[in-house]
DNA sequence: GTGTTGACCACAG
DNA sequence: GCTGTGGCCAACA
């Protein structure tokens, strides 16, 4: 059973997606938009959706912390009930399936 | 190389 | 507050 050997195949921004990801602390949430400015590209924020979608490390990384801008969940390859669940879990209240930014939102 | 797609964002009505 | 439109970026067929 060998470990996740994908990340050969994953390109480097889908990578750069996956590490600032990975250091969203537990109990927070990011926005995609604000990822793609932290790469560089503050109009990126769609590629930094696909890139999520398209994760490799499914579980390992916290793609249920990355939200819209607006504070909605936006998306998640299982339902964002389940994203809900899992934000809820580390701490999150949810609020009519928004999330309060200004409460949550870690600024990088 | 071109066209389509997508877990987005900002703005206008 | 919701809907529609335009724009930006990267991956894929």
């Amino acid at each position: 059973m060998a470990k996740i050997k994908r990340e050969a195949k994953i390109s480097p921004f889908d990578r750069s997606v996956y590490a600032l990801t990975a250091r969203i602390p537990k109990g927070k949430v990011s926005t995609y938009g604000k990822i793609a400015r932290k790469l560089g590209k503050p109009g990126a924020s769609r590629a930094v959706g696909q890139a999520l979608n398209r994760n490799p490390w499914a579980p390992q990384i916290p793609c249920h912390r990355v939200i819209s801008s607006n504070g909605d969940i936006g998306g998640f390859a299982g339902g964002k009930k389940q994203k809900i669940k899992l934000l809820k879990q580390e701490g999150v209240k949810i609020g009519k399936g928004r999330i309060n930014l200004d409460r949550y939102e870690f600024l990088m």
